[in-house]
DNA sequence: TTATTATATTGTAATCATTACAAGTTAGTA
DNA sequence: TACTAACTTGTAATGATTACAATATAATAA
C-alpha cells in the first residue's frame, strides 16, 4: 500500500473540492500515521500546529473526503469511528488489549457468495477482534516475572 | 442457521443469567425476527406486551446476551448498534436504500491471512454495503413507469 | 409456602460523539 | 484587487448509550 500525496491534491482538485489549509493538514496527517486515527486523535495531532483549528472542521473534512472516496471509514467499536487513507482492498485486526488496529492483505473477491447475485455491491469490509501478538508476548512476561 | 429457544435458556442457566421476564421477552423477539434489530426496534417491539419495560433493561439485556455470546453485535454504520440472534460464521449486506440488513453464507475461515499467525482471534466480521436486488428492481419500475 | 438476598429493572440524569447552524473567513477566479 | 461560493469556526442541539440509586423480583433454602 502506498499513498502519493500529490496524488490525493490532484484528486481533490479534479472533484472541484477546495484545497483548504485545514484539510491538506488533515489528509497530511493521514498519509503520516496510518494508525487508523479517530477525530480525536487527528484533532490532538495536528491542535499543535494549526491551533485555530476546530473539531467541526476535522469531522467535515473527513466526511468529504469519505464522500469523494479518498478516505474509508472503520467501524468497529459503536463508539469510535476510525478513519483509513487506505481505500484498498484490506482486512482489519483490533487488538482488544492495546487498541490498535492492524492492517492485513486479504482478497475479498476470491469469496463467492452467490446468494448476493443481482445485488450492486459497493462496499467490502472484513474486521476481525482478538489479542495481538505483542500483546500476547507482554503479558506471558510479566506472568514469568512473578 | 437454527436458533432454539429452549437452547438458549439452558445457556443462560448454565452461566446463572436470571431468566427474569423482560430477558426472556428480548430473547424471544430476537429469535422471532431475523431482521438484525436495533434497541429501539426490540423496545418499540416489546413495549405494547411488556408496558413497564424500560429502554435501560433493552440494553443491558442485549450487553448481558453479548456477554455470554448468544448474541451477536453488528456495526455497519455508526449510529445504529444492530443485534444478531444467530452467532453463526456468516456475513452482512446492508442495503443503502431500504436499510436492510441480509445474511448471506460465506466461510470466513476460508481466508488465509498468515499475518495475524499468532494473533488470536476471537471475533471475525464481514459486512457489504450497496443496493439489494428488490431495490433495484423497485427503482427501475419506477423509471420505466415515467 | 415464605423469607431471604443477590441480582435485575426502572426512570432520570449524565456522558460523549456527531451534527446543525449562523457568523466570519478564505480559495479560486477574473 | 475584488468578488463570491465554499469553507471554517464556536456554540448549541441531537441522539445513542451508560451511570446511578431506588425499587422489584428470581432463585434458593427453610
Ligand atoms: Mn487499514
Ligand atoms: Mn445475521
Ligand atoms: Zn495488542
Ligand atoms: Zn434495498
Amino acid at each position: 500500500m502506498k499513498v502519493i500525496y500529490a496524488d490525493l491534491l490532484n484528486e481533490l482538485k479534479s472533484r472541484n473540492i477546495r484545497l483548504s489549509h485545514q484539510r491538506l493538514k488533515v489528509l497530511e496527517y493521514l498519509t503520516k500515521n496510518y494508525t487508523h486515527p479517530t477525530v480525536d486523535q487527528i484533532y490532538n495531532g495536528l491542535h499543535q500546529d494549526v491551533p485555530t483549528l476546530s473539531k467541526t472542521t476535522v469531522y467535515n473534512t473527513l466526511n468529504s473526503l469519505v464522500d469523494a472516496g479518498l478516505v474509508r471509514v472503520i467501524n468497529i467499536e459503536d463508539n469510535e469511528t476510525r478513519y483509513d487513507i487506505d481505500t484498498d482492498n484490506h482486512g482489519h485486526f483490533k487488538c482488544e488489549k492495546c487498541r490498535k488496529i492492524y492492517d492485513f492483505k486479504i482478497n475479498i473477491d476470491s469469496f463467492d457468495a452467490h446468494e448476493l447475485d443481482h445485488f450492486k455491491i459497493f462496499d467490502k469490509n472484513i474486521y476481525f477482534k482478538g489479542i495481538c501478538r505483542q500483546c500476547q508476548i507482554d503479558s506471558s512476561n510479566i506472568q514469568s516475572n512473578n
